[in-house]
DNA sequence: GCCGCCTAGTTGACATGTCACCAACCGTAG
DNA sequence: CTACGGTTGGTGACATGTCAACTAGGCGGC
């Protein structure tokens, strides 16, 4: 982390104020990922993607989508995505049915066991994100980071 | 990504400007680490993972390091920058060598190449830095940044 | 119908990170 | 001096993600 950038003999390629934003979302991006990660794996048995991934389900029609709709809507690549739905498979969470209108595709739906587990990790993630980081901040910069950030998004998607 | 939190049956656990905001920082932060990853990558064959290592190994005394100062400064795991030092002696980047004044510990050495790669690597990664996030940001928007990811960071470090 | 091309999803090899455990070494209380 | 508890770093098993093939099913022009 820390000095990442313009630091070889100190160039300025970053401003000090750039820099100091840099270097504080490089820290915050890592350290509340893993504060995040560790409280649900220890509350709920599920990693973040595991509840991504869930929670994205729980809320599609009839709790079924298309595996490239959920990788477009979760900007996963399809691999990981295939990868990470047969592991979840193995443990009860999903299941991938055959597609009636396309030969092709798979249909990934919830099982009651992952709506059940869903529904017992949300409470404890959605005040594990508050305490570690929302509450943490101001109004301001509450609507600043989500300027910037769905800035940064869409110049990203092109 | 998306609809992270408070969204089964929409009950509200965030608001609407905290879910703008939680949103808008997932998305970023996976987009934003894909290009940028992918450009450090294309452009000088390092990860960001190599570049930090190198980055802070340059500018640290005789540029060398003991491997835990470098763990607790990056706020990697031991066992994380163990594996990842291996990779990188094996690349030639980096060398470990003895510490004379602990028996246990090693010395980690940046190598004539490994200077050279981060020499090289630096301009291109700025510049990458640059134009997909902070030349994105107003100044209002990189204070605020700076101001709550370092307000996190303290309060993630306890 | 048939052919070429596109899309959906899977797979395997490999890179990376985590966790738990281990071996060697330090410093200090006794 | 010696034993013990803490520190330093390394290792192996395993979870996860990436990339590049690959299979199989659609789709449009002829």
């Amino acid at each position: 982390m820390c000095q990442l950038v313009g630091t070889i003999a100190d160039m300025g390629w970053l401003t000090g104020k750039e820099m100091q934003a840099w270097i504080g979302y490089r820290r915050m991006r890592l350290l509340l990922d893993l504060q995040l990660n560790r409280d649900l794996m220890s509350q709920a048995g599920l990693s973040e993607a595991d509840y991504d991934v869930l929670s994205n389900l729980s809320e599609s029609p009839h709790q079924q989508l298309r595996l490239t709709d959920l990788a477009t809507h979760m900007r996963w690549s399809k691999s990981r995505l295939s990868h990470h739905i047969t592991r979840m498979q193995r443990r009860g969470l999903v299941d991938r049915h055959d597609c009636k209108d396309d030969g092709r595709g798979s249909m990934l739906v919830l099982t009651p066991a992952g709506l059940k587990a869903i529904e017992e990790a949300a409470p404890g993630h959605v005040e594990s994100v508050r305490k570690h980081m929302i509450d943490l901040m101001t109004d301001e910069e509450l609507a600043a980071l989500a300027a910037f950030s769905h800035r940064i998004v869409a110049h990203l998607s092109e």
